[in-house]
DNA sequence: GTAATAGTGTCTGTGAGACACTATAAA
DNA sequence: TTTATAGTGTCTCACAGACACTATTAC
């Protein structure tokens, strides 16, 4: 914060880049095909320019609900944060851009909307995903919020906001397991999540799987952010 | 990523903001007095302008060097890392300017010189700086920078950036006292860090205190960046 | 001598990993 | 009946916290 004449400052272009994931079968991301150059017809996160008028943060809001169609429940169970920002002179080719990646975590995944800028938009596995070719540094971007998502579920409670307002514990351990891409030892599993005060609350339901099985009590997220000692992954942090 | 018109773009001034923390008796920040208006006379984060030609992490570079001073092994002993970006619409009177902090940990406290910008910077010890009238949003950024550092000497081995190229055990606990604000007990801290597979390697220099005690092992930093399981602060975790 | 620090040993409790066992549902 | 899931119990090992003891230095 230097005293730069505030009429000779550098123009620059800020974004917002949204990986926005979400667990069904396994840990998806949402990707849109874009419909303009640079990179037409390449898979890319959605987002788009900060407007002068709202700060980084709403400007996310703002894409997370025109991107997903997120309403109600749905989107105040929605976890948002900042995952970084990323600044290479060259990453737009069109002129000097900084881009500021958000990560979000959806309970669901809603009918992604094609955008005016958009021709396409789906969910892809993250497997899948990671195998296209990107646009811009999405695919960097996407390796840094699969990480930051694994390493949060370790010492915080976010996990509950994959799976909808209530669910059984086999749920939970479901999304873990996506989200991880290793399994777990149930009893473990369950063991740690009851013992951790306010991870979950238990309600009265029960459910019933679609295979079969004895019903499963049905649970709520409790009021507690984080997981002390933590739920660690004790494998290799890898990609 | 929008298709947007290139040039009608809403330009953004981009700046880098930088806290740097070293241990000294405790710990503290490097802060500089604006010579320039607007918050002239108070005590703001170094920083400045992102280049045109320069990525954000560049800027990083040259703003840690140039309010810094660091030259050499200092400079390569220091750790590096982006914080997070704030944005607020209003966050800087004059124009609409996105700011992305780093955190520096630096081994010592070079006699920072006071820029074009600064008429003065000086290192404050962290509990006085958080009472100081602080510029723009620097206040808030300075907090996240300090929870960022204790969180990281948790489960990474980057206590070694506070300490310089050979330190004793006890050195580095007193890293760990002056980031965490608590003591630590002697016997458990030692064993930890050095069952820590490359936390730390010895050497065969024995150095001794100034004020008594038998001669310690001096050590080199490993080339372990992680600790697994963590060393836990174990208390609540406050600013 | 005393104070201060380094280095080591040991007891205990917590908690995670592994795994066994029973109960209840759908097919 | 088989298969799949829920719920519980238990053994063991790793490891952190607490704390005691000895050794070596400056003063």
């Amino acid at each position: 914060m230097t005293g730069y004449d505030p009429s000779s400052f550098p123009p620059f272009g800020v974004t917002v880049d949204m990986v926005v994931l979400s667990v069904t079968r396994g840990l998806e991301v949402l990707l849109i095909e874009r419909g303009a150059e640079p990179y037409a017809g390449t898979w890319a996160l959605p987002g788009g320019f900060v407007l002068p008028t709202e700060s980084i943060d709403a400007a996310a809001d703002r894409e997370l609900v025109e991107e997903t169609g997120l309403t109600g429940s749905d989107l105040a169970g929605t976890h948002l944060e900042q995952l970084g920002t990323f600044g290479s002179v060259d990453r737009d080719p069109r002129m000097r851009v900084v881009s500021v990646a958000y990560l979000a975590l959806t309970p669901i995944q809603p009918m992604p909307t094609a955008g005016t800028d958009a021709v396409a938009a789906r969910w892809f596995p993250m497997e899948e995903a990671l195998e296209l070719p990107i646009a811009f540094d999405h695919h960097e971007i996407i390796e840094v919020a699969v990480e930051r998502a694994r390493a949060k579920l370790e010492y915080t409670t976010l996990a509950t906001s994959l799976t909808g307002p209530d669910f059984t514990l086999g749920e939970l351990q479901l999304v873990y397991e996506a989200v991880w891409g290793r399994e777990l030892d149930r009893a473990n599993f369950r063991r740690k999540i009851l013992a951790t005060d306010g991870f979950v609350e238990i309600t009265s339901e029960r459910r019933t799987g679609r295979m079969g099985g004895a019903p499963a009590s049905v649970y709520r997220p409790g009021r507690g952010k984080v997981m002390s000692p933590p739920l660690l992954r004790s494998e290799l942090p890898s990609t």
